[in-house]
DNA sequence: ACGGCTTAGGAAACCGGTGTCATAGCTATT
DNA sequence: AATAGCTATGACACCGGTTTCCTAAGCCGT
């Protein structure tokens, strides 16, 4: 045996006719009667063919089904067709979710998605991302927080000369390529939920401070209740992992605590569900006594009983935005679309007056 | 402006030092003095090559940080470094762990999974998955439940002469290329269990009949039952779609039925919450009026109250097993690894011994 | 000393596209 | 008329690897 040969590899002799084995550029240009480069600039939208000239090789590709190698285009453009994701969200429905707006934009095109989990804790995740980028040349990479947030990424990513967009809830360094959120507007929905209702003493429990996240909703939620005049008690906030075990952990300090409010709002579902459950611990009834608020509209909030009040942030419609931006990024239309996606407030069954208005 | 240029393509004289941008198999051809096909066959661990020679070539590409470009191997060798995943289960738990698993394997080496999902209701699904594996040559494809239960996939990927891998419940034609789950297996765990807490007559609210797997669970819960001389009856099976709505329909129906079972054994978990509301909806407490077990052990199975008892199959051990298997296949390594996984029962709070004992 | 076999390595074509540069045919300007 | 400038196209090298084919050296038996 010589080099080790693939499993079904026939030795099919390539000539004979055109068909047997993919059919290449060459045959589309001889097809044509053009040379291989006339046919390259029809691929490329090179302004400098005669509109019959494109015509006429544009009814011989589509005639012959053909579609450019990527792997080839990649090698000679010193670039792919695949943008990277770079993610280190726990939750399988933000990650999902996000994953499916970015491929409902690439549907269509020729560009894949694939897929490149940060730890930002490992000491060589930089030199991971490196080596990804370096070897497979992506054309370009999306970051969802908190990835996005991390400036030591984006500097590596800005050196390596590798398009990105960040996905964050605040405007970044470098303009125009990001697509905001609105955590803070979410926020602030719920405090106007819930003041509304009559709430005036309420607490927040929030995720990590290493996320920008965790700031932008308490920020929301403080100037929510600040136009209702009301204020957030200091210790009645509390810090946690945006985890259920650590929410519920937290909700047990506070309402085992000297104050006890009559609405919590927890900076995401996943610390809202365990609210639930110190809540139970503590036999207090929900809303009855309790009213709670989440943040994220995981599928869990509707499931659960009573169902969970939560804000809603559009992720599918963000990851299609996302990787329309990239796509644009690399057509070279650096249009400043930076845009935003306004969050929506979903009420359900766990917010309710408090008892003694 | 000619044709758009590269952003940084400065025509680098690649003489003078090696450094100025990457590196290349001709640099280290020529670093070690010998010929690029040499450094090649040291690439694929080709045998005629001096161990002397292999060796120094080897510290070379060590110490210059040498890595392949896997565009180029791609174009040349026919083949890229990208497996794709095929999928179309809906549940974003699923989904992440199969990924997971999956990139747990792939650390370390040059492979990099690419999203593919499947709309098998969409006409065509067969058309998009051969362009995709037509047009990116992917080295293999990964197909979890329930695509992977699609011949007309796989035989279309047979076709196109790509290497896949199949996870599922029951052997299916071609040997060799599978990962098999054991939901038979699990389900009847779950019948045990049930049988000896001393229930008697249960119902099962299995999922779509498109679906292998809901097969496989409920022959497997009868095949438990059957241990304990209990066989279920007919009249209480009933099919949903794996989702909560269906679920729930289908528990609201069964519980407004003539015969009221102790215990339900749900498919999935998601349809198992469903029961959990159709029993608040019917007034019944659980576990003590209604024992129900669920399958898959989502994160919700844990949070929601009361925990619920469920069937839990390694979802990301399959996941690393099937990717170790497609590179596997990739190295010509045919080996029948057929791995199975075994499920394991996780017993929490909403089962209990039946009332009327 | 010669042919045959095995081992080690190189030259050049090739994979399927793209970039650079040259060129032919026009029209517009001087 | 000659020059300049634009359009439309092609020849050819190149991207960074792999493959095919070939050569040269070393060892063996006769």
């Amino acid at each position: 045996m010589t080099e080790p040969s693939g499993p079904a590899s026939k030795k099919t002799v390539p000539v004979k006719g055109d068909e047997r084995g993919r059919i290449t550029i060459n045959d589309i240009a001889r097809l044509a009667g053009v040379s291989k480069k006339t046919v390259s600039r029809v691929l490329n939208d090179h302004p400098l063919v005669n509109e019959e000239t494109r015509k006429h090789i544009k009814l011989i590709m589509v005639e012959h089904d053909y579609h450019p190698d990527p792997q080839a285009r990649a090698l000679a453009l010193r670039r792919s067709f695949l943008v990277g994701l770079a993610y280190d969200n726990p939750s399988p429905q933000y990650v999902v979710n996000m994953q499916r707006g970015i491929l409902d934009r690439f549907e269509g095109t020729d560009y894949q998605l694939v897929l490149h989990p940060v730890d930002r804790a490992a000491p060589d995740h930089l030199t991971r991302l490196r080596r990804f980028v370096e070897s497979h040349r992506p054309s370009g990479i999306i970051m969802p927080p908190s990835v996005s947030e991390d400036e030591a990424i984006a500097d590596l990513l800005r050196e390596l000369d590798c398009h990105y967009i960040r996905i964050a809830s605040l405007d970044l360094d470098t303009p125009q390529v990001m697509v905001r959120t609105h955590d803070a507007m979410g926020a602030a929905q719920a405090a106007r939920h819930l003041a509304s209702l009559g709430h005036t003493l309420m607490a927040h429990i929030h995720g990590p401070n290493s996320f920008r996240s965790s700031h932008e909703r308490m920020s929301g939620f403080q100037e929510g209740l600040a136009e209702f005049g009301i204020s957030l008690r200091p210790d009645l906030t509390f810090e946690a992992g945006y985890t259920y075990e650590t929410g519920a952990r937290a909700a047990n300090q506070l309402l085992s605590g000297p104050v006890r409010p009559t609405a919590i709002f927890a900076g995401n579902d996943e610390m809202a569900i365990g609210v639930y459950s110190a809540a139970r611990n503590a036999g207090l009834s929900i809303p009855g006594d309790l009213s709670i608020v989440g943040f994220d509209d995981t599928p869990m909030a509707a499931r659960i009983a009573p169902g969970l009040t939560t804000v809603r942030l559009p992720i599918r419609d963000m990851g299609r935005e996302a990787a329309d931006a990239i796509l644009k990024l690399v057509n070279g239309q650096n249009s400043p679309s930076n845009k935003s996606f306004q969050p929506e407030i979903i009420i359900r069954d766990s917010t309710a007056r408090p008892k003694q208005v």
